[in-house]
DNA sequence: TTAAATAATGAACATTTGTTCAATAAAATT
DNA sequence: AATTTTATTGAACAAATGTTCATTATTTAA
């Protein structure tokens, strides 16, 4: 009969530890690419099949090490709604840019994970290229001397490959046409600028703590 | 003395095509991480040492196809600039809508990259995230049932990313707070709707096809 | 504190990878 | 058409991968 998990055994805990502070700190010096496993369980001080019976390769190692990074990116931008009982812009946009402070406070991983070839290039090129698109037509239209094109020619590019994204996780459920409009729409709506709303509960969707979530009321109305 | 290498050679073309009909035809069962190479040169029908002649990893073999992908991206990009002399924000928009086109044109290849986990889903998880935090603000706002809210959210999401890709890739050469600050001044900024210049020369600064590309007046002023 | 449960070990194994090299085939140049 | 250049082949190799299994060590639950 299989024993109760209520907790996770520390030998797991340990050699999780491990083999994650080793990664990293291949990392450091490696291209993700290069590291073999060998490399990991050797400095982590532990027997290959160790690794292998918690993951079956690198990237599901690095995977939890992100885990950690994004409950810290939720946790920063949530921390600006703890103090507040309504909606307003202010609200809003410094819980956004809190994620520029997480970003900052976490800058070596991010560094680590977006240049280290972890993730293959393809959104990255992607973004690169409608990035140039964007800032060659900046280039004819830029008159506010307090904007940063090159910035916001990503932040453009990063919006349409967002749309993008999420039409193909959606298997293509719209229309090209529609997409067009909808993003037409968002360039010109502005209202949510002006207006004011009461705060509610906020579960949270994505399942990524389940540990110290309690479930709260998911259905407030 | 070596040879004038004005074309390629027909046998690596031949080669190379194989290779890339080969990947992706297995990309449509299998998942990227599980192909192998033998995998690859066997369904191409070549020597394994022909692959490595030509390639370190199946992910550069990937990046070669992608490489023709872009290409026609940005083709549809620059699509609607052809007929026109001047920029109007017809323009602009209408050519970011050509996007879509694209998209949905290469619908099959880029559910395939985007889904088989070519990329490590670090990117993806990370605008996933970014865009749950997104919708539950939007959830507070949305007030123009026009507007596509999960799309919305995902536009929101990827822009805020693409500001820390350039973030990033600049090495943090600005302060959290400065990004802030620009990110701020985007959602305020509507003045690039209103304004109408002259066109000029497109540069194409990418180097992507240096093969087709004329070396043209790309001084032009 | 003891017994049961289970994680980590080390060794062995077939497979796959990445690399080399001389021989052969195909293409480019003259 | 003949010759030079170069890509592909096939075979062989060490190294790394992924998997297994009985043994040992550690942790948990009673």
């Amino acid at each position: 009969m299989p024993r109760k998990t209520t907790t996770t055994d520390r030998r797991i805990q340990k050699s999780k530890m491990a083999l994650q502070e080793s990664l990293l700190s291949l990392m450091q010096t490696n291209d993700f690419k290069e590291i073999t496993i060998t490399d990991i369980v050797l400095r982590a001080n532990l027997n290959r099949g160790t690794f292998y019976k918690h993951y079956q390769y690198k990237e599901e190692l690095l995977d939890e090490i992100v885990d950690d990074v994004i409950t810290d990116l939720i946790a920063s931008y949530r921390e600006p709604y703890q103090h507040t009982d309504t909606f307003a812009l202010k609200d809003l946009t410094s819980s956004a840019i809190k994620i520029f402070d997480h970003v900052e406070k976490n800058a070596t991983f991010y560094t680590l994970v977006m240049k280290s070839r972890a993730l293959s290039g393809f959104q990255i090129r992607i973004g690169n290229e409608l990035k140039q698109l964007a800032l060659q037509d900046l280039d004819n239209w830029q008159s506010n001397p307090d904007i940063n094109y090159e910035l916001y020619a990503s932040y453009q590019a990063y919006a349409i490959l967002g749309m993008i994204m999420e039409w193909i996780q959606d298997d293509y459920k719209y229309t090209a046409k529609y997409m067009a409009k909808q993003l037409l729409a968002f360039l010109q709506d502005r209202r949510m600028n002006t207006v004011y709303r009461t705060k509610r509960q906020m579960p949270h969707p994505t399942g990524l703590h389940q540990e110290g979530d309690r479930p709260d009321d998911i259905h407030a109305k």
